[in-house]
Order: structure tokens, then C-alpha cells, then sequence
RNA sequence: GCAGGGGUCGCCAAGCCUGGUCAACGGCGCUGGGCUUAGGACCCAGUCUUAUAGAAGUUCGGGGGUUCGAAUCCCCUCCCCUGCACCA
């Protein structure tokens, strides 16, 4: 057995590549682009599965599209901004970005180990001035347009630590790092603001025809509109109206309290000098220390208290009371909720809680609505009661009349809700992009000036885990202001490294640029051809990455408005039926893989293993069988090194044939299956190529040669968008010029359906013989085959295409649809035989058979002979008898 | 609760859109054999049940329907995963 050394190939290939620079987009401008992009990784320094696998179908994608004649672009970056190299800034005692680059160095050197075809002359990290002084810029582009803006919000801060956590850095209301209670606090904070672009969002999903449907919903969920009304209220004996949102303005008559959220501004006024003020405030108090989680992972149990106040129902004039509940969320509509516990079931749920009223103003068609023995609340449609000069109205149409009436007696007006809400980029945090801004006593909140960016992070921050290191670094925060020149203090927030991933690749087609983010070349290759990545992105990255694109555009940048036209997520890998993770550890180190097996192994695998956008369940035994599968190609070439030669058909004999129409097929399948991101089948099918040509590389004709040469070639070239560096190897390995560089094309007129034919008679007919010479354990001296008319029902190749009209006909003929099941019986028993073998002449059949049993004689070197059991009378006795698979060996 | 995706012959996993070449691709595993001192590797064959068989039977979560014919279409139902979730 050959012994071959993937790694040393590996390498090998991975310097030519480079040297040759082979992976650089072209500037013509002319050839036809493929932007193909993976989701920028974060530096940690380690690949993971699951790049691994992101990384193989993007680098299988880019380098198919190459061989098919595309400039492709394909750009590796980094994410390179962010928490973690913070954190380790601060267990570590040293600065963030020496750590990150190491860790970029680590992680780049173990995607050049794996040979992704990336165009270096791309990468920019997004923590290098040259990338995020474009953030800078584009933040005062924005803050120009005002989409960049500064309010106050409540966020989680933790009084420790001194700075604000995401919501995921909160655990049961505790600080992740120290374990101290995070608390509310309201701070004032950047924004963008997505929410003016959430109808545009949300509409343009409908563009996104190459997205996955499971992502365009979760967007679609995420900005979350809701068409409803608003509704004004007045609060008795006091000068407050309260405003509420609602989808269900046809239940206004059922109203019989209502709920604020405990944050509400309103309710202060209202509460004030009440006697219940104190108790009130403690309940208030307590809902706010709950996180957002807590308040809402109970699910059912909903808490309130009332406010002593009531309000007046415009439409009936119902005085009703006014109650605070945890189940209302400042966040959504305007915290203030109409109550009608006949129709919503957590108003219900709080109704028979407080033993409030409730009122039933919709009933079904079919059965009537009992207050006393209603269960829940009635949330369907129906007819209107109890509704004044509404009854009797259906409820949907009930709600556009009854807005309208409303909005004329200007107690509301019809409006749209979004559950988006704009986005906050400030952070308290060092290692991030600076905010491009001034604060100055007599100007205001000054933008920086444009020619003074970049704004560089500045060194000798101390990382103590203490607040955010800029606010300790006097020789950033002094600056002068822009405007009137006197001392003024800097912004020491830095950007949500969200922003970074927001429009890398835009910078990708461009990323030299020194006077704009991106430049024209961004026409020519916009909008990213196919987008890789795992489908928790779905709606931040994805979403944030749409907006600015639509923002970008509104600045003047650019004309595009999606920043991806082909979306594929692909699937988690797992190991053991789970995700792997360092907690259950059952995680697969990708760097002991390539070492024992090499890239190629590894990327073969991935891509084999499982559909692209399914789960792979990692498997080691799975693992090695992609390894011997590269052995015994590389076997089959280093066997026969010979170069693919025009190939006359003429001069083939059946078993040639076959192959060649094999090859030729495989390659037209091949394609399609790429194309249709299929790399499995696309795999499996170069494999069941492989073998044929192998069986056949077995023979010593020249005849063969040529057939096993073009063989050779086109699985070489089939291989090399999987693997890569085995590929090349091969390549030079029969004399190729160069790379391999060019993917094949079907040659329809090699594609022969009768050589396909006989090789099935063979086949069959070989497996047979060959049990039975194993039975026997010694090469026979001759061989009879017997073959009776009927005997093979392999034909269906031959009769592709046919069979419908075929069945069609026998239908018609026996009417039967009339004669109803017994005519299915005589279909079926007519389809398995009779009809299809008329598609052929038992001649071709029996020829077919005879001119493939070459094989045998090549294979076991003995006599064949061919004994058409139709020929006499007194063959039949031949034919073959129960018990003998019609063959005889000698 | 809402939304999305699934349940296929030991395991992984195709097929379903466009119903009949489907007992159902391929990989793994297992069994037998060839080759070998042996093992591995490699090669061949088998791997739902019955059967001498190229035959028949019973299968594609469960139930029902449409059809001459259903893994595939329709309806109901059970189970699993994923996302969002007191969104008014």
C-alpha cells in the first residue's frame, strides 16, 4: 500500500498558492464577479468545528466559482473588537491589542493549515485605526442625518464593576463577574436609529428571495409590526389623559381596568399624595429589581396593585380603576394597556386574580359567551354586544369603525407598532471604537471634526476590571472644542462592535481606501453573491448589517439597499447527538484533526457528512473513511500517471464505454448538486466515479488507458473545490500545467445510455459470478451464462423518461379506471416487464450482455460462453433452474 | 402560546416540491468471502421478513382520505428540535 503524507502535500500546495498569489481578485472590471463571503470570525485565537465547517462550503463555493470562469472575491477578516480581549486584558495584566493580534496570528496561521483560498490583500482587523476610524466617520455622517442620536435609557449597570452589562452578562440579576446585584439605572446613551428603517426592513424582506425562510421569519418577528390603534384616556377628577395601544379596538366597550407599566412617568403623578403612596412605591421598587428575565420567565403569574385612581371610558363613560402591573412593559406601545379580560387572556388571568369585572362585548356565531361560566377569554372573532350602536357589527370590521369614530371624536387615531427598537451602541468599555464626540460647556455635544479622525484608542489604559479605562486617561478625554476652541472633554463610550460587522464588506471590495470607507470598486462587486454563516446571526448581525446598508445608502455612499443576495446558513456541528461545547466537553480540536488526517481529510468529511444547512454529528470512524477514500485516490492516480488524451468513441469496447459515460454523467451531476449546495451528494457521486474507474484502471489495454486518463483528470478537477491540496498534488502528479483550474464540462455526447445498459447486465451478472468463484475459492475454467428473454428488468435506464407515457398508454388501453383494482394488479404486473422490455430488442439486450462479459474474461481469465436459452427448444432445459443464478461455472 | 424545522430499513442520512425505474442513494457499523502467517489495509458480496428463486409479504411516527397506484398530495393526531415570548 502507497503511504502518502497529506501534510507535507498540504504545505506544499500552500506555499505555491501563495507565491503565486493565486487567490487575489482580479481588477477587470469586465469578467463576470462572485463575491463569496463566511461571517468574519472573532479572534479567539483557536478555530472551532463549526468555522471549520463555515469556512469548507465557503472556500468550496469560491473555489468552484473560480474554476467556472468567475473573478471571485473571497476576503478573510477578523472581528477583532470586543469583550473578550478585554476580559483577558484584565486576568492577564497586559492590553487588549497585543492580545488580539497574537490571537489573530493563531487563528490566520490555522486557516492557511486548512488552505482556504482567501485573498490576503484583504484583511484589515477591525480593531485597527485604519478600519474603525471609518466607523468614526460614518458616525458623524449619521449623527449629521440624525440617525446617530443621545437619550436617556435604563440599562443594566452593575455598581461594582462600574459599567453596563448586557443583558447576557446578567445572571439572576447578578453580575456575571463579581456576583453583585445589577441594578436599573437610566444613563444617557448613543443610539442608532433603526426604528425609522423598520418598515423598510421589513418590507425588503421580500427581496431576499435566496434567504432562508426560517431567518426572513425571525426577522420578520423581530421587528415585530403590529397594526392597532391609539387610544386616549381620561383620569377622573385629575388633568392626566393616558394614552394606550392596542390591536383590539373592537373590544373598547369591554374595557373594565386598566394596567401601567410600574416604570411609567405617569404614574408618580398619579399615586402622589394617594394613601396607599408608600405601598405602591415599594411594589414599584420591587418589580424593578427584578431583571428583565425574572419578570418574565414565570410566564403566568401576574402581579399588580391599584393606584386608588380611576379613568373614564370615552364610548360608555364606564369609570374604571387604574392598576400597575408587572405584566405591562414599558418597552412596548406606551406602557399603558386598556384592559378587556373577556377577550385577552392575561388581562383575564389578572381579572380573576384582583376579582375585577368582566364583560363580555363579542360573541361567536355558534354558542353564546357566559360571564359566570367563562373559563378563559374569548380571543376569536364574532359579533359585537353590549357596544352601543355597534352591536351586531362583525368584529373585524368593528375595528376599523370604531377607530375611525374615534379618531373623529379625537380620542385616537389609527397607528403602527414596532417591537424594534433602536439600537444602543454606546458602551462602557475601552476596547471598542471611540465615539467620535465633544462635549464642550459653551457648544453642546460637538461632533469631532473630520480631519481630526482617526480618534485612536490610546495606550497605557489600565485594565482593572474597574469602569471603563478611557475615563482614567486625561490625555484622551482633554481636547479642545472643535467649534469654539476651548477645552472641552471627549466622549469616552466606545461603539457596539456590531457597528464593525455592519459593513466590513463593503470595506472588503475597497479596504485601502484613505478618503472613504469604501469607493466605486464597491459597484462592481456589491451585493455579496453568497453569504455564509451560522444562523445565530439571524437577526443582530444580519439585521444591523441590512440597516446600515440602507443607511449607508441614505448618506450618499452607495445605491444598494441589501447588502446580501444569497444568505446560507449552515447547520451546528455536534458530537455524541449535542452541540459541542468546552461544558459537556465533547469538543473535537480541528487542529489534532488536520494534523492526524490533513485539511483535505477534514474539509472531505464536513462537506460528506451531512447536507450543508443540517447538523453534522462528527464521527471519527466517518473521518477515516474520507481518509482512505483520499488514499485510494491518490492511489489510483500515482498508478496511472497518465494525461487525458482526445478520445475517440468508436474505438472503445462496452466496458470503456460505460465508464466514459460514467464520467460524463458524474460530471453533469456533480455540477448541479454544487450548485444546489448538495456537496454531499456531490462527494458520493466523485466517489462512485472513483470506483468504476479504478475497476477499470485495473486493465492493461490502451484501450482502457485513454478512458482511465480522462477519468483521472475530471475527478482531479471534481475534487478540487473539496480538497484541495490532494487535488493539486494529483494535477502535477499527471503532468498538469499550472493549477488546477478549470472545471469540466458534460460531454453529452459521451453519455451513452446503452453503455450504461450492459454495464448493468454485467454487473449483475458479475456479482454472481463472482460469489460464486469465491465460493469455489479458485478461478474457474470456464464459465456458462445462460440468459433467459425476460430475465433482466435493469433496463429502466434505457427507458428513462418513458415510463409515464408508457403507463399511460397501458391505461388507456384497459380502461382501468373502470375495472379499478384488478386493473392495478395488471398495470403493475405490465410495468415490471412486458412494457419495458419492449423499449429494447431482445437482440440489444442479448448483445448487451455478450459484448460486456469482456470483463470476465479480463477478471477471472477463463472461458465464457453465452447460451441464449430462447435459442431451441432444447436450451429451456438449461435456462436457468431455481437455485442457480444462471450461471455455470466450470 | 406564536413562528420555523423535523420524525425514513442498526446508526448517520437521501428521496417528498414535479405520485409509478422505491425494499427505498450514499456513508458508518455488522456478517460472509477473496487476499494474507495473522491482524490492519485493500477488494467482492450480503445486511426488513419468508423463500430454492429472478418471487411474495410487510414497511418510511400514528390514524384517516384522494388515486388504478402514496414515503411522496390532503385532513387529523402524537413526539422531537430551534427561535421569539406576559408585544396589549
Amino acid at each position: 500500500m502507497i503511504e502518502f503524507n497529506l501534510t507535507q502535500i498540504e504545505k506544499k500546495w500552500q506555499k505555491a498558492w501563495k507565491d503565486n498569489n493565486l487567490f487575489k481578485a482580479k481588477k477587470d472590471t469586465n469578467m463576470k464577479k462572485f463575491y463569496a463571503l463566511e461571517m468574519f470570525p472573532y479572534p479567539s485565537g483557536k478555530l472551532h468545528m463549526g468555522h471549520v465547517r463555515n469556512f469548507s462550503i465557503t472556500d468550496a463555493v469560491a473555489r468552484y466559482k473560480r474554476m467556472t470562469g468567475y473573478n471571485v472575491l473571497y476576503p478573510i477578516g477578523y472581528d477583532a473588537l470586543g469583550l473578550p480581549a478585554e476580559n483577558a486584558a484584565i486576568k492577564n495584566d497586559s492590553d487588549p491589542k497585543s492580545w488580539t493580534l497574537k490571537c489573530i496570528e493563531m487563528m490566520k496561521a490555522q486557516q492557511e493549515s486548512m488552505g482556504f483560498s482567501y485573498d490576503m490583500s484583504t484583511l484589515t482587523p477591525t480593531c485597527m485605526p485604519e478600519y474603525y476610524r471609518w466607523n468614526q466617520w460614518i458616525f458623524l455622517k449619521l449623527f449629521e442625518k440624525g440617525i446617530a442620536y443621545k437619550k436617556v435609557a435604563p440599562i443594566n449597570w452593575c455598581p461594582d464593576c462600574k459599567t453596563v452589562l448586557a443583558n447576557e452578562q446578567v445572571e439572576d440579576g447578578k453580575c456575571w463577574r463579581c456576583k453583585s446585584e445589577v441594578i436599573k439605572k437610566d444613563l444617557s446613551q448613543w443610539f442608532f436609529k433603526i426604528t425609522e428603517y423598520a418598515d423598510e426592513l421589513l418590507k425588503d424582506l421580500s427581496k431576499l428571495e435566496d434567504w432562508p425562510e426560517k431567518v426572513k421569519t425571525m426577522q420578520k418577528n423581530w421587528i415585530g409590526k403590529s397594526e392597532g390603534t391609539e387610544i386616549y384616556f381620561k383620569v377622573k377628577d385629575m388633568d392626566l389623559e393616558i394614552s394606550t395601544f392596542t390591536t383590539r379596538p373592537d373590544t373598547i366597550f369591554g374595557i373594565t381596568y386598566l394596567v401601567f407599566a410600574p416604570e411609567h412617568q405617569i404614574v408618580k403623578q398619579l399615586i402622589k399624595g394617594t394613601k396607599d403612596e408608600k405601598e405602591i412605591n415599594k411594589f414599584i421598587k420591587e418589580v424593578a429589581k427584578k431583571s428583565t428575565i425574572e419578570r418574565t420567565a414565570e410566564g403566568k403569574e401576574k402581579n399588580g396593585i391599584f393606584t386608588g385612581q380611576y379613568f373614564i371610558n370615552p364610548v360608555n363613560g364606564d369609570e374604571c380603576p387604574i392598576y400597575i402591573a408587572d405584566y405591562a412593559i414599558m418597552d412596548y406601545g406606551t406602557g399603558a394597556v386598556m384592559a378587556v379580560p373577556a377577550h385577552d387572556k392575561r388581562d383575564f388571568a389578572f381579572a380573576k386574580k384582583y376579582k375585577l369585572p368582566v364583560k363580555v362585548v363579542i360573541q361567536p356565531k355558534d354558542n353564546k359567551l357566559d360571564v359566570k361560566t367563562l373559563k378563559d377569554a374569548y380571543t376569536d372573532s364574532g359579533v359585537l354586544v353590549n357596544s352601543a350602536e355597534f352591536d351586531g357589527t362583525n368584529n373585524e370590521v368593528a375595528k376599523d369603525k370604531i377607530t375611525k369614530w374615534l379618531e373623529k371624536n379625537k380620542l385616537g387615531k389609527s397607528t403602527v407598532n414596532y417591537k424594534l427598537r433602536d439600537w444602543l451602541i454606546s458602551r462602557q468599555r475601552y476596547w471598542g471604537t471611540p465615539i467620535p464626540i465633544i462635549y464642550c460647556d459653551d457648544c453642546g455635544i460637538v461632533p469631532a471634526d473630520e480631519n481630526d479622525l482617526p480618534i485612536v484608542l490610546p495606550d497605557g489604559a489600565k485594565f482593572d476590571g474597574k469602569g471603563n479605562p478611557l475615563e482614567k486617561i486625561e490625555s484622551f478625554i482633554n481636547c479642545k472644542c472643535p467649534i469654539c476652541g476651548k477645552p472641552a472633554k471627549r466622549e469616552t463610550d466606545t461603539m457596539d462592535t456590531f457597528v464593525d460587522s455592519s459593513w466590513y464588506f463593503l470595506r472588503y471590495t475597497d479596504n485601502k481606501n484613505d478618503k472613504l470607507p469604501f469607493g466605486d470598486n464597491h459597484k462592481y462587486w456589491m451585493q455579496v453573491d453568497q453569504y455564509i454563516g451560522g444562523v445565530e446571526h439571524a437577526i443582530l448581525h444580519l439585521l444591523y448589517a441590512r440597516f446600515f446598508t440602507k443607511a449607508l445608502r441614505d448618506i450618499g455612499l452607495t445605491d444598494i439597499d441589501e447588502p446580501f443576495k444569497r444568505l446560507f446558513t449552515q447547520g451546528m456541528v455536534l458530537k455524541d447527538g449535542v452541540k459541542m461545547s468546552k461544558s459537556i466537553g465533547n469538543v473535537v480540536d480541528p487542529g489534532i484533526i488536520i494534523n492526524k488526517y490533513g485539511a483535505d481529510t477534514a474539509r472531505l468529511f464536513i462537506l460528506f457528512a451531512a447536507l450543508p444547512e443540517k447538523e453534522l454529528e462528527w464521527s471519527d470512524k466517518g473521518v477515516e473513511a474520507s481518509y482512505r477514500f483520499l488514499k485510494k485516490v491518490y492511489k489510483l492516480v500515482d498508478d496511472n500517471k497518465i494525461k487525458a488524451t482526445k478520445i475517440d468513441v468508436d474505438t472503445l469496447d462496452a466496458k470503456s464505454k460505460y465508464v466514459l459515460s460514467l464520467i460524463h454523467s458524474t460530471i453533469n451531476s456533480v455540477t448541479e448538486n454544487i450548485d444546489n449546495f448538495r456537496f454531499s451528494f456531490a462527494i458520493a457521486d466523485i466517489m462512485a466515479l472513483t470506483v468504476e474507474v479504478q475497476k477499470l484502471a485495473l486493465k492493461a489495454d490502451k484501450n482502457y488507458k485513454i478512458v482511465v486518463a480522462e477519468g483521472i483528470d475530471t475527478i482531479i478537477k471534481l475534487l478540487a473545490p473539496f480538497t484541495p491540496h490532494i487535488a493539486e498534488e494529483m494535477w502535477s502528479m499527471v503532468g498538469g500545467k499550472g493549477f488546477v483550474s478549470e472545471w469540466p464540462v458534460g460531454n453529452e455526447d459521451y453519455i451513452d445510455k446503452k453503455a450504461i445498459l450492459m454495464e448493468t447486465f454485467v454487473k449483475d451478472t458479475a456479482s454472481d459470478v463472482r460469489q460464486i468463484v469465491q465460493l469455489i475459492g479458485k478461478t474457474p475454467e470456464s464459465i456458462n451464462i445462460y440468459v433467459a428473454p425476460e430475465w433482466k428488468h435493469k433496463i429502466y435506464e434505457l427507458a428513462k423518461g418513458k415510463p409515464k407515457s408508457l403507463i399511460a398508454e397501458v391505461m388507456k388501453d384497459t380502461e382501468m379506471k373502470e375495472i379499478g383494482a384488478e386493473a392495478s394488479k395488471y398495470a403493475q404486473s405490465l410495468m415490471k416487464r412486458p412494457v419495458f422490455l419492449d423499449v429494447l430488442s431482445s437482440d440489444d439486450e442479448y448483445l448487451a450482455l455478450a459484448s460486456g462479459l469482456d470483463v470476465f474474461i479480463d477478471e477471472f481469465d477463463c472461458e465464457i460462453n453465452v447460451i441464449r436459452a430462447d435459442e431451441s427448444e432444447s436450451d429451456k432445459s438449461k435456462r436457468a433452474e431455481p437455485g442457480k443464478p444462471g450461471i455455470e461455472v466450470l
